[in-house]
DNA sequence: TCCTTCTTTAGAATTATTCCAATTTCAACT
DNA sequence: AGTTGAAATTGGAATAATTCTAAAGAAGGA
């Protein structure tokens, strides 16, 4: 088969379930941040996509990117103005950016902590997402 | 005088700190951002700023802003890829995004909250500044 | 005052992202 | 199998926040 089978068809019944069609083009997108997990900006998706399908353009790219964030299948990382940063892991989790290597680390939240951050919310805050991030030095990775 | 005076000469001070001159524009952008506290864009504060500094520009707005954040007298706060916004509050304190009414609002921290989530950073891990965003429905503002 | 440095300014440049209009694909229905 | 209509992709143009650049303007110290 021509497709890429990473990912154990979590994507086409998240696309069913949205009513949407399941292409090679969101394939392979989603395989890319899946084999490597470094938080790549749709430029970085682009290149490695363009690997394995040298037709696909820029744009599609990022719809696919819109895609599957709208299917909850992947998060997009902001930090600062830089470019917007991609992430497969649904755990929830809070990000990590290192200053000097530039690199965005997941760092998993214990259980209960987002329950316990929501509640300090003021009465009548109602929130849908929560976004946690650090900025610093992260140890070298081995 | 003509220069505002809400603030007290912290400004001076930090300026004079970083070794950096007090200059009108400089005070009109600290003071805008003082006097209405409503998280706004560089835009936004060119266009309060002009009201009484006609000849400002745009460019010199955000070079204030920007020094404004370097001194840690403003804090730069960005939400998803929408245009930054600056925030003069000091205390430690997350933001909540009103998804519906595009508003910024401050809530602050109890103490120790922060201390508590650094802590769920594995070791080797430096954290110099977390944020803490939310996003959702706000309560009506009275 | 002169000199040096810092600051401001207008406009050009940058760049991530979105938009657009024209194909292409594909599932559903004859 | 052929038709159809909606969804998806594509390349290129457009957008918009921000940064850059080069020149002119202020300001403090010798």
């Amino acid at each position: 088969m021509s497709t890429p089978a990473i990912h154990s068809d979590a994507l086409a019944q998240k696309l069913a379930d949205s009513g949407l069609r399941n292409t090679p083009q969101r394939e392979f997108v989603y395989d890319a941040l899946l084999k490597k997990r470094d938080h790549p900006t749709a430029d970085e998706v682009y290149a490695r996509v363009k690997t394995q399908l040298p037709g696909i353009s820029l744009a599609t790219v990022y719809n696919c990117l819109e895609t599957l964030v709208q299917c909850d299948l992947v998060r997009a990382v902001n930090f600062e103005r830089a470019p917007t940063r991609y992430c497969p892991n649904q755990h929830p989790h809070a990000h990590f950016h290192d200053e000097s290597t530039g690199s965005t680390h997941d760092i998993e939240l214990p259980p209960g902590l987002l329950a316990k951050i929501k509640g300090i919310l003021p009465p009548g805050y109602d929130a849908e997402a929560i976004e946690l991030t650090f900025r610093g030095k992260a140890p070298p990775s081995r």
